[in-house]
DNA sequence: CTGAAAGCGCTTACAG
DNA sequence: CTGAAAGCGCTTACAG
């Protein structure tokens, strides 16, 4: 447990200044003479010397760390806009802080005062429902740019990038009607995040351009898919309306319930139900049989486009706030 | 952007001193009137006053952060392994600070530094490699304490959370001979991460068990299988050697990539050729047709325990180093 | 081209 | 029960 150098040893040692030591550290803005450079280095070089980033970060008032806060990392679309933020960060030399809010606003709301503490630099964020308005609008004025990435909270000043999500929602209904389906279910995980409404509101457009009835009933949120009761809802639905003839899933998680739920009670998915799943493609849905048609998002564009606007922030740009809907994709393997 | 309160504004509006502030805050340790704690909370609450998380750990020298540094993100077994170890970490009041080394051991040294200089309090790390034991070293000897998961490096006194692996390469391979194949590949991802090269072992000794001899060709290390090449090295082998009847997969992208490359070329997974995959159950495994047997580990657990040592070790506990191997299990669906 | 010194926002001995 | 003050490791005006 030796203890850390510190440069105060590297100029002690070197025989400088602390202030030169730091502009040798920092590359700059005063220049240093190439002797005097080449002794710091050595001394650093000797001791093991590493900048101390908090205290750098005190004295400066910046920080070199993002905050990626999202409501679930066992999708497979966030572990994709996971790893594309944090090739995309350490290419600008930031490390990411990453927080689930399991979709839970409390939980939201105490990591957003978290980060706020640790002096995030920015904020990437999926929220899960549109009540921490006034939280994020503090964080903002506090002078913490936040992006807004995949799903957004409607009034609040903030760059966003999202899929045109009423788009997909429409795309997959379509693709059901096209199919012949009539009697559409649409399962859903939320009433509130704007992804979730959005596509239920693409979903009842589709159907009323095609003159199909949509009762409430046929729009079922179901929370948590894996939990006991998981998509009893379905088949309470089906018991008083009849097995539905295409079912239209607003998730990843709820796609492969819903799939399983209709296997346990040996229902042919494809003959007695079409299914169309959403809203990414991951590399083993090509495996999955009868082949299941989906709506892709382009989860890596959604996350490079997010941190180009966070960096464009960082940078000092305070244009207006930019909204980038990103155009969701229909795919069916055959 | 408006300045962010200070602990001074704070002692300033409650007409108390700034040392008084502090110990209301932290609750401690010294005692403060009902009164005074009353006005100083008050005086939080009309500033919105939130400490600075920096500052403190600047003084104390103590920071409430974690880093977890993993290969790969992609993977759902590193998925769940990074959501059980936010929620534990979390749980502790501790934040998450993300990186990835895309099994690249040059973007794994950076990381190290970078975690370093920005003051973890300790590291979970899945190395890719054993090349970094000179820099983990210095790193313990820092005193921020490191917890191998899931992959260790050998001779490095640590902490280590994984599954038995080379039971676990053991288990997949017999698997594969009770089914009575006798030609059995195995197909890897790595030559130096321990759990890959365990696992190799645990084929080995399954094969030289049941007398089935292993020539190095059947051991196949394909480090991306998304790429171009993918799995060519499989059907080169093949062409050479014959399909073998058996294949045992080291990982799940290496599982997945071996599926879709037997059905392209139209070799009838189970039939012509039995696979068995590894080492993560996800829930659209169990829709894959034929049903794929696996050899699952148990991920959370091994996250719990994790954050669970690292804790300890942080609690100040310095007893020696403690190795806990979890039992892989073989998980065959009807 | 270089140094001495103030100060970022906290915690914590020291003193009363 | 409370306050005045030192100091954590840096950056950066100020001065030469």
């Amino acid at each position: 447990m030796a203890k850390r150098p510190t440069r105060d040893d590297v100029a002690r040692l070197a025989g400088v200044s602390a202030a030169t030591v730091s502009y040798v550290i920092n590359d700059g803005p005063r220049p240093v003479s190439e002797e005097t450079r080449a002794r710091v280095l050595d001394a650093v070089e000797q001791l093991g010397y590493r900048p101390h980033a908090i205290a750098r970060s005190l004295k400066t008032g910046r920080t070199r760390t993002v905050g990626l806060l999202i409501p679930t990392l066992l999708s497979p679309g966030f572990a994709y806009l996971i790893n594309e933020v944090e090739d995309c960060l350490a290419d600008h030399d930031y490390a990411l802080v990453l927080a689930s809010s399991h979709e839970d606003g409390d939980r939201e709301s105490r990591v957003l005062d978290v980060m706020l503490s640790q002096s995030i630099a920015g904020l990437l964020y999926t929220p899960s429902f549109p009540g921490l308005r006034d939280q994020v609008l503090r964080l903002i004025s506090d002078g913490v740019p936040v992006v807004f990435v995949d799903r957004h909270i409607p009034g609040v000043p903030a760059d966003t990038v999202m899929t045109d999500n009423v788009k997909a929602g429409r795309q997959a209904t379509e693709h059901l009607i096209q199919q012949g389906c009539r009697h559409i279910v649409c399962v859903s995980f939320s009433h509130e995040a704007s992804a979730a409404v959005d596509r239920v509101e693409g979903y009842r457009q589709a159907m009323r351009q095609h003159g199909l009835p949509v009762d409430e009933k046929m729009i079922l949120v179901i929370p948590d898919p894996a939990g006991e009761t998981g998509m009893s809802a379905l088949f309470e639905y089906s018991d008083t309306c009849g097995l539905p003839d295409g079912i239209m899933c607003n998730n990843q998680t709820h796609t492969i319930g819903v799939l399983k739920a209709l296997r346990a009670r040996g229902v042919r998915v494809g003959d007695q139900v079409a299914v169309i799943g959403g809203f990414f493609v991951s590399p083993w849905d090509t495996l999955i049989e009868p082949p299941l048609p989906l709506v892709n998002q382009d989860m890596q564009c959604m996350a490079r486009k997010a941190v180009e606007f966070l960096m464009q922030r960082l940078g000092g740009d305070d244009s207006p706030p930019r909204v980038v809907l990103l155009d969701p994709e229909l795919i069916v393997m055959s």
